[in-house]
DNA sequence: ATTCGTGTTTGAGCTAAATCAAACTTTTGT
DNA sequence: ACAAAAGTTTGATTTAGCTCAAACACGAAT
């Protein structure tokens, strides 16, 4: 068989589950299989959308590893999310037709477009489709609730644990170790999404590895006392 | 007529605009009316929604000032967000079909008890009413954007100032003054919006009143030099 | 009118994280 | 293989915002 005839389909996909909702018969799986209507290959360092950009579509992410962040007028960036295989992206530019975020891969990424006209129209007629799409939205509204948490309510300490142990818990998803992980992203971007400078990130970083809580080799991580990192989330400010 | 026999009903609601989408026919317009399925009061003090409580239902509201927050094991809160007239709550809910933020009335509210599954039901045939459910969610996921901004980073004199644009920004549209507001949180509210302590809320306020920006009178604000304000969002951080 | 509780302001001092600076490591391009 | 660029770490110092403390303002209840 010629390479060229794999069809692209969500039917064959081994993401599925975590893209798409899990209960369907043959026939909708059949038709959701079409809302994919091309795949994009991204290079390290460049764009799936740009803020201002035009909204036509979602993206999963079929593999590789982006982030989003939005900036402000003068210059300053905010990193609002990580966001890697299985995942959806581009659910700013629904409101306004714009994108309002920017979409950049820090690894070899490809993702499966999805025109969001052909998401809503088949969504009227596959409700478990319709309520997937709403459960995404939603999980995204919770996800950034517990990122104002880190941002508006914990220590630099508590936000590096907080980050690590959900990156390893959606990596760990994916099938990957609970305790060793690769960072696609720099010290900065973490900072950014962190709310923390790089130097701190550094420091802290540092400190984790001084407990005896953390392994780091460059962006290689081995988490040696998970139960540390918990603690450090759950407890409260003045320990 | 008899007051009772006013129906409730979207389309004789002066905020429909506000809340719902503006280009339905007649038919879809009464389709929409029974959406609403209840109202509810909401008693200043109290709680629209717990987290850990069941979903079962979007809120729109008809009168009134709620916040929503999430809290920390610890029992750390954040404040995720103020609400108002004609704006949507519960879209935590609809991931997991539990609520996972607290949202309390700041003064007596009324709200449009809008069960979720009637929501997709009306959506699969109204597609005006399922790209608008769309749209709120993703106005949401943007307007968290701008928070995170805000907590990661801006200092705090630009937080407060981003938070009072941004209210009277909302309020105007009510047809309220762009430059006269009554606050319906307190201090520490706000704090914990902008992830400041009560005192920095407080010594930021005082600073821009000498500053000649603000009039402030407890609750009552006057907003006496709006640009300043606006300046201060886009100001670099070494002004 | 008085007391109580809640919320706010202001001052003084402290500290976590920022800033500034320099050395060092790794990656990229020629 | 080498130079330049990008990213990281560590140290010294500064500072924005926090903590602690006390006084004050206001509305609600008696």
């Amino acid at each position: 068989m010629n390479p060229q005839s794999f069809k692209v389909a969500c039917s064959n996909c081994n993401l599925r589950e975590l893209c798409m909702p899990v209960d369907l018969s043959a026939a909708d799986l059949d038709r959701i299989d079409d809302l994919v209507g091309t795949r994009r290959k991204v290079k390290r360092g460049d764009s799936l959308y740009h803020h201002g950009a035009g909204f036509t579509s979602l993206y999963a992410i079929r593999s590789g590893f982006f982030k989003t962040s939005v900036t402000l007028e003068d210059g300053r960036e905010q990193v609002t999310g990580f966001q890697m295989a299985g995942e959806i992206m581009g659910l700013d530019g629904i409101v306004s037709d714009l994108h309002t975020c920017d979409a950049v891969a820090l690894e070899n990424a490809e993702v499966c477009v999805m025109p969001f006209d052909k998401i809503e129209e088949l969504s009227r007629e596959v409700s478990a489709l319709q309520h997937h799409v709403h459960k995404i939205m939603s999980r995204e509204i919770v996800r950034e609730h517990s990122v104002m948490m880190m941002l508006g309510s914990m220590r630099a300490e508590e936000r590096l644990a907080a980050f690590l142990l959900n990156l390893t818990h959606r990596l760990h998803a994916r099938g990957f170790s609970r305790s060793e992980l690769v960072l696609r992203m720099t010290r900065e971007e973490i900072g950014s999404y962190l709310g923390l400078k790089i130097e701190t990130v550094s420091r802290t970083f540092s400190k984790f590895v001084e407990d005896g809580v953390l392994e780091v080799k460059q962006k290689n991580l081995r988490i040696l006392r998970p139960d540390s990192l918990q603690q450090l989330v759950n407890a409260p400010v003045n320990c």
